[in-house]
DNA sequence: TTGAAAGCGATACCAA
DNA sequence: TTGGTATCGCTTTCAA
């Protein structure tokens, strides 16, 4: 592969005039421009961007640290960064395969390697303090989708509290009396946060849920569908069922049915990110939702921003989200 | 950030001696190794990837070019090539955004400064010969999901005529006798083959589908209902309805249920692609699997061997898939 | 407006 | 087993 050596020779002339037409250099004379383009194109030059990183100290790259790309909220994350990427002409490097904190821990070292200028980090697992550390090493590192007070203006998260809490006022104003929950078997922040917003809201009003008619499972479309089959084993009645999120509500709907509840005139059904799912599922499915590609987009922005020279504008304190009510036909006011 | 000199300075030795411990050279002393690590850590040193690429000209890099990451179909298949990149140790370099012939070829392009040992690459919009031309200048490019006789070895591609020809067996089988298709608008391989294998499979058995049961759309859930709508409007009947891909599908069942038809007692609707969506749907969808994620890390292993000194073992002639049949809720034996 | 040369951070060859 | 050093492809002063 020819390099900007061979374009000077050909070209007759210096490297560092090639340099200069390459990168729009400010005093290159038309002709110059003109002969070193030619060659350019005749040995088909591409310039070496890891010799441009080295020298320049930075990689125009974006690194992105998520579980993987099937889980379509993953690639949703992904695409927002992207998208960020390519309008500042830069690359999105991926690194996948969230188990553990060690391979989350490698996953971002990787990128260290590189030397990736932003980062996007979505981990669960890395405790607070390792992030705090790698944070103030690495200066456009941001966290997504999750919160740490010591740095929180790099933090771009949703209010998962605030979100139980609309999902409560909302099934309320649709008169139901008799709640049920199907949360996530994981016991990490956003499914605990969830319930807990949830649980608070309707405990304001005097209500409680029964403890038998808060299931647990699988955050899986058959996780939705073991955790209903339980519920509706304990015998107790309701007519709205709050759930973790999309696939397993889309799960819990799927037993309801075979059972001979109808949504949502028997049971309301309201879910939880607004999944490309949730609009493809029939019934189409009531939802909160989770604006995952713009807070993608916010959060590389702010990493871009962190490592340019120019003076950080302290506005963007704004990096809590609330997730928006989305009606569908899940939801309904209570029939009987 | 520490460099290798750094290192080597604290450590009281050469950069040679650091740069050995680092890749765990041949000849090193246990005391040599000790220290350096030792300092390695106190000074948290990183190496530069790109000063490493740029000496040993391999960049360990896996491109992908892929439209977005939205679409599961994409997602999976660079999760697919993901999977491969860590395995091989290895990191993913992403670049989508196709719409045009110019992006595909700005995309590869990125790929290609960025020095990408091999790229999997997805393009629809760029000529036979753009891509052969293409093809022999970078030698680790594999094609994904398209078919170019010249370089044959180097495309992973899925026979969709014979998918056509499929779905027409399984309907055929179920003693259907009335079809209807519901098709892409978009004049691309993939739709006009899914579809002409289908029609060619019916007529061999001496079955014609009527011009007016054959429906053109988006490829998306919207599409599929309008195109359903359109087909129900034609006043002909059919027991069977053969669509471009799942989320059509969904979409087009989604129409039939809506106007009194159930599926699939009244008309069976088969898929394409076994997309995640259409394990999800009620009933769930009957479709044919592509098998983009094992295709993709097929063509990643290619390209590797291909870059690789190793002799080519010129046995990968196998880059042709056949889909298969997943028999699921949406298709039945004709009943009427 | 142009060119010569130093240097980015690593590897690898050749001596010692 | 170790160290010195040329080199990878490019950018960027500094002089001319």
């Amino acid at each position: 592969m020819a390099t900007i050596k061979d374009v000077a020779r050909v070209a007759g002339v210096s490297v560092a005039s090639v340099s200069r037409v390459l990168n729009n250099g400010p005093k290159v004379s038309k002709a110059t421009i003109e002969k070193v383009t030619k060659v350019m194109q005749e040995l088909n030059y591409s310039p070496n961007a890891n010799a441009r990183a080295l020298v320049t100290q930075k990689s125009t790259t974006l690194g992105v640290v998520i579980p993987n790309l099937i889980d379509p909220f993953f690639a949703s994350l992904a695409q927002g960064v992207e998208q960020v990427a390519r309008q500042k002409n830069m690359q999105l490097l991926l690194s996948t395969g969230l188990v553990s904190a060690e391979t989350e821990r490698q996953a971002i070292n990787l990128l260290i390697e590189r030397r990736c200028d932003v980062m996007v980090v979505h981990s669960k697992k890395l405790s607070d303090q390792t992030l705090i550390d790698l944070a103030n090493k690495v200066p456009g590192l941001v966290l997504i989708d999750r919160y740490i007070e010591q740095i929180a203006q790099r933090c771009v998260w949703l209010d998962n509290l605030e979100g139980g809490k609309i999902a409560a006022r909302h099934l309320l104003a649709l008169e139901h009396k008799n709640f049920a929950c199907i949360s996530s078997k994981y016991q990490i922040d956003d499914p605990l946060l969830r319930l807990k917003g949830f649980q608070d809201e309707l405990k304001s009003t005097g209500v409680m849920i029964e403890t038998k008619l808060i299931e647990f499972g699988e955050p899986t479309l058959q996780g939705g569908e073991i955790a209903a089959q339980n519920l509706l084993a304990s015998g107790k009645s309701f007519s709205a069922l709050f759930v973790y999120n999309d696939a397993m509500a889309i799960g819990a709907i799927s037993t309801l049915e075979d059972n001979g509840f109808k949504v949502p005139s028997d049971i309301s059904v309201l879910g939880f990110d607004d999944v490309l799912l949730s609009r493809y599922s029939r019934p189409k499915l009531s939802t909160l939702n989770y604006p995952v590609e713009q807070m993608a987009m916010q959060a590389a922005n702010i990493g871009i921003e962190l490592v340019s020279k120019q003076p950080t504008n302290p506005d963007n304190k704004n990096c809590k989200h609330i997730p928006r009510l989305v009606k569908r036909e899940s939801t309904s006011y209570r029939s009987n």
